[in-house]
RNA sequence: CGAGGUGUAGCGCAGUUUGGUAGCGCGUUUGGUUCGGGACCAAAAGGUCGCAGGUUCAAAUCCUGUCACCUCGACCA
């Protein structure tokens, strides 16, 4: 009693969202433990909870990867200097954030290595090696790793120095065959985020301006954050045959010619785990789709000394793991029910069960769901099955509920001003002429950037470029991105 | 990397202007009472004041450098 202000207190250790968003942001992914930062410049260490986010993230895409015929490999973390030097355009983007070993013990190294950015490079290689003929294709290799890019500005998750992905590369005979899996895997990572992860995306081509260093097109998926600002939430580029040209990655056709190989590669990483703070979370902390939540339903004892009860919660647990539920018992005596279920919201957990002597006697547990809050008792008889059911529901009404504030968040922009105006909320979707100096201007004029270009480019809301006025080619969509 | 701000116990903060024995709340530990929305009582532990130099009889406090975080730019998944 007479404690209210500490009651408060432990709430007001998180930012409020509406007031400060990236300190909210950051008091949210450390305050769950999710995260820590490294005593290494830019770097972080995921803390339990939050690996096992990524775990299961990792599980979800990689059974996605498996269905569509990628098998994973392990390439080194060493790229020897010259090997990197090989394409051109690739070198000139990369080179600025790449780190270098130049000593190995105590001996000054003959030639520097660079702790891989991506691995391109590693893969081109080895194609070439193992690239003979018509037979060998397509090669559709992946791998789990981490990379190394010395940002500037650097945020946990967001943009690191050193940040774990995978990073898909893929090699084919025709460039039919190239573009189809650069869009089969775009349309993978689209379903893994819209239907896992409850983030709704927008799909489309990067302009020139914004693709990847060496490709010859780049496609995203962009997502729009709480405070009106795109991620791009994961990437596939095709490079037609500007590596294999590069690396020598040839091949005998079925009519005996020798040709270049096309090649692809996608990427998605931690940062996607960013997306989901920043896309889901509310003032009580983390909101956790159900598909990839570390712990689905969280079981609390209420009143646990009595007798009974303990004994009750522990088969509940067992029957909804038996059910393939991730489920967490809660039978800590060293605080509160109410201690407890503040706790269990601000880590996200998707679904809250209570069980008391009261619910026991009456069959029931009672159950919250984090997403609305909302309090229901359930039938203890078949609660395995209705968990379920819930749990999906949870899942769409989160991501109902990020699109409706997406899609209330995208305004359609004829002139500068309204573009001005737009990109400060949210996304512009604008008629834009192609051209690399309206981009630019944008970027200078109001910080904003071309995200992507829909592959639907109906509805275009002017057939003139929104910057110069010039006959429109392309409908796009501008924002501030992360 | 440029401009501005912050850094004192695990967390949140006071103390810095004007140098003079390191403080508060929460948390933690131990014992007890509690337990359906952030419990209570009692006792205890815990800090080379981000780090490195310097000035001084004396530095959390003044000076220099450096690191990390936040905001705004430039660069990027």
């Amino acid at each position: 009693m007479g404690k209210k202000n500490d009651k408060q207190e432990f709430v007001a250790h998180i930012t409020p969202r509406s007031e400060d968003f990236s300190q909210w942001y950051t008091d949210v992914i450390l305050k769950t433990d999710l995260v820590d930062y490294a005593p290494v410049r830019g770097c972080m260490v995921i803390k339990p909870y939050g690996y096992a986010l990524w775990e299961r993230m990792q599980a979800e895409l990689d059974k996605r990867f498996k269905a569509t015929g990628h098998q994973n490999v392990a390439m080194p973390m060493l790229i020897p200097e010259s090997l990197l030097l090989k394409e051109a355009e690739h070198v000139e983007g990369f080179a600025p954030e790449v780190a270098w070993v130049t000593q190995g013990g105590n001996e000054v190294l003959p030639e520097r290595l660079a702790i891989r950015p991506t691995s391109e490079t590693l893969f081109c290689t080895m194609y070439a090696k193992w690239v003979q003929s018509w037979r060998d294709l397509p090669m559709k290799y992946n791998q789990w790793c981490s990379v190394m890019r010395w940002e500037k500005t650097t945020r946990p998750f967001l943009r690191t120095s050193e940040f774990w992905w995978q990073e898909g590369h893929t090699i084919h005979a025709t460039p039919e065959e190239a573009q189809e899996e650069t869009l089969q895997m775009l349309e993978v990572y689209r379903d893994f985020a819209e239907n896992v992860l409850a983030l709704p995306v927008l799909t489309g081509r990067k302009t020139d301006k914004e693709k990847f260093a060496g490709a010859r097109a780049t496609y995203s998926m962009e997502a729009m954050m709480q405070d009106g600002k795109a991620l791009q939430a994961g990437t596939t580029h095709n490079f037609g045959t500007n590596f294999s040209e590069a690396y020598g990655i040839q091949f005998l056709s079925k009519e005996g010619k020798l040709e270049y190989a096309h090649e692809t590669s996608w990427g998605t990483s931690t940062r996607l785990i960013g997306a989901i703070v920043m896309t889901h979370g509310d003032e009580r902390g983390l909101k956790l789709p159900p598909r990839v939540a570390p712990i689905q339903v969280v079981i609390l004892p209420i009143a646990m000394h009595k007798e009974g009860v303990l004994e009750r919660a522990r088969a509940l647990k067992a029957e909804l793991e038996a059910a393939g539920l991730r489920v967490e018992l809660d039978d800590r005596d060293t605080y509160s029910a109410g201690w407890k279920f503040n706790e269990w919201e601000m880590k996200g957990v998707p679904v809250r069960l209570e069980l008391g002597p009261r619910d026991i006697e009456n069959g029931v547990a009672m159950s919250m769901r984090r997403d609305t809050l909302e309090k229901k008792p359930l039938e203890l008889d078949g609660i395995a099955d209705t968990v379920k059911a819930l749990l999906d529901d949870i899942h769409t009404t989160m991501f109902e509920q990020a699109r409706a504030f997406r899609d209330a968040h995208i305004y359609t922009a004829t002139t500068l001003e309204e573009l001005e105006k737009g990109v400060q909320n949210g996304f512009v979707k604008a008629a834009w002429c192609g051209c690399r100096e309206c981009e630019d201007k944008v970027k200078e004029l109001y910080n904003a950037s071309t995200r992507n270009m829909p592959f639907d480019q109906s509805g275009m809301p002017s057939d003139k470029c929104v910057v110069c006025g010039k006959p429109a080619e392309k409908l796009i969509y501008f924002a501030k991105a992360y």
